[in-house]
DNA sequence: CTAAACTATCTGTAAAACAGATAATTGGCA
DNA sequence: TGCCAATTATCTGTTTTACAGATAGTTTAG
């Protein structure tokens, strides 16, 4: 390598501040050794970062094109440092989990494996996903447990369990008592669901696939329990995860609708970085959901 | 930063043979060198890379975690070397676009802009959805044009152009008098398609939706060609996207056949990395395929 | 026109990277 | 079992690199 993470560095403190001396400062380093790394690093690859006029150093346009892959250099650089700092404990677990089954199905499963490995550190965080298929790509996450489908030569996507979104309204809803809706009902009904661009939503679309744009979607929820309750408040009928509403069917808060002219199901997946060590933490996880799917 | 890329082709090197002496050799260094640039990682760091038992080197547990991490930073490393070496021409545009686009779409915009821009060097990559925005995401296009959606914080994804999937027979097909066809129809029929895991056939697996498991999908092939050939004998129906068959039905070498009960509709898109410099070429581009739109 | 701000360069020093030699350990093989 | 070849860590000296401090030359602001 005829670089160094160093130069990069000083190269990008530059073109931050467009002034070598608050780089050299912001670097903890003399003006002096920044100008000379700086202009090691031009010299090498007899290029110029910057154009210089007098005292001011300014970004060429090279400089500007190289800027944005220097700066993704370096952020793994960081990423990786930290990595080498914190003990990476090979009893701590990484999961990321979209709402859904973050909230229903990641749990009990987390609450299994620590029993299973009492000393483990699990952590658990929740977002879209694409952020997480993000997160798994630069290993910041172990495991993903994600909606939607996915293409990614870096990821391995692993189909993990059906699951099957149900429709519903509150007991007092004109629907409650006809139970079993026509595409007609679904049109004339007002509808309360998750926000565009959660898995919850696509899915949803998907299933409504042709009478999408007549839709009456009156209200658009971030979260499961806001939209149910939204519904048991008879502001419309509802579409969520079966599994989200296995408590509110059996407590009879809310009343399951059926469509079956429509497909409702969908899958969950696991995903992982393909090159990434899969520890024993990862291991005992993947055939703990293995064993759980049955 | 307090380690150096050349620190971590040496911790690679040495992992992948498990030998110090092979590894400094393939790094045109002294074993000496070699010994003490891990040494000096493993102490700055306070952690042990490797098993030392003898004159036996063995990734150890944190190293083999580590590893693949390492991997992808070196590999981003060299890229960044690589667009460091090779002079960026500022009028070099490398696109990449999938089958159907690259070869009915994205070659007469390619004749456009290099009509345009006369000393441009323009290079076309066709890939798969996945394939492109990952080159993309890398900075090793600067633009993607795909068929599916796809979801990417790093990835600024635009939609372009509006496209229609055509369903066609051969002339002497049975079908080709009736030109309507209901799903009875489409279930009746034996079917040649594109590859599962291509753009066209994820549109026409959503286009079918319900009818998926029962379709008769004799013929998979990965090239538009290949298909029209092998509908054009008699091997079934097909579908494609109209682009790739205007000629082919102006001709009357192939049939057009209807079913509007279905939404042959899709989208394709841009795909441009969000960081990026947005060169003088890029802009250039963007703004001739807005144009070309209309 | 001057002062302040800034960069590049020169010089010397400390640190680091490296090669070569050497000693210690070990695994393979007779 | 005993010896040799292989391999690693370490020591030493040298070259290269990184850096700070000082300085000269420019440029902008006032």
């Amino acid at each position: 390598m005829h670089y160094t993470l160093r130069q990069i560095e000083v190269f990008l403190a530059t073109a931050h501040f467009e002034n070598v001396t608050q780089a050299a400062n912001s670097l903890a380093m003399s003006q002096s050794a920044a100008s000379s790394a700086l202009q090691d690093l031009e010299q090498r690859f007899d290029i110029q970062l910057f154009d210089r006029a007098g005292k001011r150093v300014q970004l060429s346009e090279l400089g500007k094109a190289l800027r944005p892959r220097a700066e993704a250099l370096l952020a793994q650089a960081r990423e990786f440092e930290h990595s080498l700092t914190q003990r990476t404990d090979v009893a701590e677990l990484k999961v990321g989990a979209t709402l859904t089954i973050g909230n229903y199905l990641a749990v009990p499963i987390m609450a299994e494996f620590m029993n299973l490995h009492p000393d483990a550190r699990v952590s658990l965080t929740v977002e879209n996903t694409a952020a997480i298929a993000s997160r798994v790509r630069n290993f910041e996450l172990d495991i993903g447990l994600i909606e939607g489908e996915l293409q990614d030569p870096v990821l391995e996507v692993i189909p993990w369990r059906e699951d099957e979104l149900a429709l519903f309204c509150a007991p007092g809803h004109p629907l409650a008592n006809q139970r079993t809706l026509s595409d007609a009902d679904l049109l004339a009904a007002r509808w309360v669901v998750r926000e565009a661009g959660s898995g919850t939503r696509q899915a949803f679309d998907r299933a409504m696939h042709g009478l999408l744009p007549d839709l009456d979607l009156r209200l658009n929820l971030q979260h499961t329990e806001a939209i149910k309750r939204a519904v048991e408040a008879g502001l419309g009928i509802g579409c969520l995860s079966a599994i989200a509403l296995r408590d509110a069917f059996a407590r009879g808060s809310l009343i399951r609708l059926e469509a079956p002219q429509r497909d409702w199901t969908r899958k969950f997946y696991f995903i992982l970085h393909r090159q990434k060590y899969r520890s024993a933490g990862i291991q005992s996880w993947l055939t703990l959901c293995q064993a759980q799917e049955r």
